[in-house]
DNA sequence: CTTCATTAGAAAAACGTTTAACAATCTCGG
DNA sequence: CCGAGATTGTTAAACGTTTTTCTAATGAAG
């Protein structure tokens, strides 16, 4: 069923009849070796079918090779996108990538830090869990490896960071809506308690307001990020007696909801009312009419944060200011959103 | 921005006032030692915030606790669960996994391999991607640890594998469809050099003329599995002067597809036609109606490779003969499917 | 008291690499 | 023909654990 076990180096050495310092300098192309010495290695090491024992390799030099990825949510198909994409890169770049999934549970967060660092990953690519950041901050700001946060950020850590501008997002939105007319625009935001939650609708807001528009707070559905909330928010605003003409909905759970409520309300998109979303969902181009969504930049942001982790880590993680870098969001405009009837 | 180098289990035992044996003793609850000396180890570890060395534990013991997962293309959403699960089990038992994405590229799902290899991973838990197995079989036989197919089996390969049932899967779909009264069935199978689809064809086939109907053959669309393929496919099967009455998909890609061609046609669900689609596809709840599906055990297959491996992987990997599993899909009806109006 | 088991702890070897320090060989001008 | 570099290869130490072997201490039995 399976092979034996595997040479060493010692066992390429002696089928080449060099010392096992010349063979790792061969394989490793560090050091001078003559061309004849270098093809008995190869020939030897191919022959053997030798790969090199990463642990030892590890413990006598010091670097893993390996990066952790401890996701917030595996499940949310945009993290799913960064997950994707930056496996690709490190994987070109020479790395392994330890995935951990922490499903928003702080405590399997904890305990798969400690995890990577024990297995001394030469760098650490977080997507926080949502909460109980309080008291833990330490765990992050103490890592002994580079480590960079991808899409949430903490509130006082000190650590690298890559974002969308979520701010811009919603303003991103907002100029759209206004473009088309729009004054009764509602929001279904998810928890006001996050961070990015509060800065789409404050780009939204303010989006609006730089066009001479204020968003009326009423229409404001503020809960937590679950499709059930999102719909339940959905159904209240559509009961409303001046409905809304236009909804924005700032997760793509919530968004999910309000597909449903409308749905089952028996109103059409975009013609009873508009939907913007966030994020490209997945089924983005089967729903009809086509959603129109604000996109984050998912593989920008994953060319980033590898870029600036490869860096800090080769440059041995300098001690210059963290970097809080920011890239910005994109409309995709579809069939959901049309012009308000006047 | 990160804390400095991390203590070694020789400072621990150094202010424990202990050797390192009794430390490591300790710390690993094996060989004896005093509750006194205990404490004063844990003590000491927990207050240097000591992490264990993994390269270095490796090297020694000879186990790294790591499984490597080869994922043919992540971007699959059944796939996505299963790697989702099989972390979650994984992380329980105490292992960490390296992801690996092949995207369906073999050398890509080569180079990942020999990295595994490198690493020295506990067991390799591997859906390997479709073509290119032809000469490459020995990669996988010739490992030097444990490995598992999942999902997908390679002909001629003597490894465990875990796979959904689907020729049971197709003949799921048959009986339902003929419960409903279809004589008309089409299927966009992908292609035909596909184990998994030609078994689900067979069993829809199988299913259909145990009832005493027979499948007509030129209402069988083979291409490959991409979603223009499955839209192309559909084009066709709609134009047909006698359209058939209900359409079965094989896979995921394929539905997305198939779906998009009716909306385009202008055909409406399942007054028109049925389709009946395969996995629990992301948004099945969200298309009006719901997608009648036959499902993938995914959870019961997570567990199931799991289990497998982790005995192999303790067992020794015992020599007795690979273990073939076959788990049972199940059907879900919602709104898709109908009667056949007589 | 001596002797012998029994036990708790320490010392040291080993795991498979990389790499610094060293040795050997060659080149070549004087 | 000699010796100073330059070049290529080897020897051996080190990385941080686990684990085997060994020693010291304790206590019981004779």
């Amino acid at each position: 069923m399976s092979g034996g076990p595997l040479p060493t180096i010692h066992e390429v050495a002696r089928l080449a009849g060099v010392s096992v310092a010349t063979v790792s300098k061969t394989l490793n192309r560090s050091g001078k070796v003559s061309e004849l010495l270098q093809e008995r290695v190869n020939a030897a090491a191919q022959k053997l079918g030798y790969a090199p024992h990463a642990s030892a390799r590890s413990l006598r030099s010091g670097a893993t090779r390996i990066l952790g990825l401890l996701v917030a949510d595996l499940a949310n198909p945009y993290f799913l996108k960064l997950v994707e994409s930056i496996e690709r890169l490190s994987s070109a770049a020479g790395y392994s990538v330890i995935l951990c999934n922490s499903a928003e549970d702080p405590e399997r967060e904890e305990r798969h830090l400690a995890m990577l660092l024990s297995q001394r990953a030469d760098g650490a690519i977080v997507i926080p869990t949502r909460r109980g950041w309080s008291g833990r901050q330490a765990a992050l700001a103490n890592l002994p490896m580079p480590g960079i946060l991808v899409d949430r950020r903490i509130e006082g850590l000190d650590l690298d960071s890559v974002t969308t501008d979520n701010v811009a997002l919603g303003r991103l939105a907002a100029e759209h809506l206004d473009d088309l007319g729009h004054r009764r625009i509602a929001v279904i935001m998810g928890s006001p308690e996050h961070q990015i939650a509060r800065h789409r609708l404050d780009g939204l807001r303010s989006g609006l307001a730089s066009r001479g528009v204020t968003l009326d707070e009423r229409l404001i559905e503020k809960d937590n990020f679950s499709e059930a909330a999102g719909h339940a928010a959905a159904m209240r605003l559509l009961g409303h007696a001046q409905r809304p003409t236009a909804i924005f909905a700032t997760n793509n759970h919530l968004s999910l909801g309000l597909l449903r409520a409308i749905a089952e309300r028996g109103l059409s998109i975009p013609d009873d009312l508009s939907v913007i979303a966030v994020d490209e969902l997945p089924w983005a181009g089967l729903v009809r009419p086509g959603m129109t969504v604000v996109t984050q930049p998912s593989e920008a942001i994953a060319e980033t944060t590898i870029s600036t982790l490869l860096s800090r880590i080769s440059e041995g993680r300098a001690e210059d200011a963290a970097r809080s870098i920011q890239l910005q969001p994109a409309l995709v405009v579809r069939g959901s959103t049309a012009a308000v009837r006047t």
